[in-house]
DNA sequence: ATCCCGAGGG
DNA sequence: CCCTCTGGAT
């Protein structure tokens, strides 16, 4: 039987907000399992906000050499740790305007650090799930906060962690960007696109 | 060789 | 809206 996905999806294994807040923002162009690879070291030398904020970037840099974008990504993690300092007392916000308000934390990012670290529920949206609203028209917009709220509202608060994951492992193999496999699609006759990408 | 899990800036 | 950043996946 054909494998639907072929690798389960890796996941960010790391404890504390701070450390999920922070792993999740290197995650972003990079995969969990070079975060989780890169990510001892770094919280080792940096163990919480007060640590990192007093770094420099070029200090931080080595620690996430193997991550994409490290350049701006060591900027981007002091700069947070400092706001997190500044302005949150060194802790990671539970509130997603806040999440979201912090350097290098879109909405997205606010949604899963959420979910990983203090268990709220949500749908973050990615460029999968944008995809996927498009071809079902389920939102009319490209705004991710925007889709993320109809796709909250068409599912049941428990559902929505389910209903996250079966979305971008169907978004990312099977409803792809390009030469989608639209062949036996379950949602086929729901599809706007029906194979004209 | 080409594409891209997201955020910020133009 | 479009672009860039950049290592890694395909």
């Amino acid at each position: 039987m054909e494998q639907l996905y072929p690798q389960a999806a890796t996941e960010l294994q790391h404890r504390n907000p701070f450390e999920l807040l922070i792993a999740t923002v290197l995650s972003a162009q990079a995969t969990d399992a070079s975060v989780n690879k890169a990510t001892p070291a770094l919280f080792q030398r940096y163990p919480d906000a007060f640590a990192l904020a007093q770094a420099t970037p070029e200090e931080v840099e080595p620690y996430i050499k193997t991550i994409g974008l490290y350049r701006s990504k060591a900027r981007n993690i002091v700069l947070l740790a400092r706001r997190l300092v500044e302005q949150h007392g060194g802790e990671v916000p539970v509130d997603k305007a806040k999440l979201r308000a912090l350097p290098g934390v879109g909405w997205k990012t606010a949604t899963v650090v959420l979910g990983a670290a203090f268990g709220v529920p949500g749908i973050a949206v990615d460029t999968h799930l944008t995809r996927l609203a498009a071809r079902l028209g389920l939102s009319a917009q490209k705004d991710p906060e925007k889709i993320g709220g109809d796709l909250e509202r068409l599912f049941p608060k428990e559902k929505w962690v389910f209903v996250h994951h079966a979305l971008i492992l169907f978004g990312r193999y099977r409803c792809t960007a390009r030469n989608p496999k639209c062949q036996d699609c379950p949602l086929y006759s729901d599809c706007l696109s029906k194979g004209a990408w």
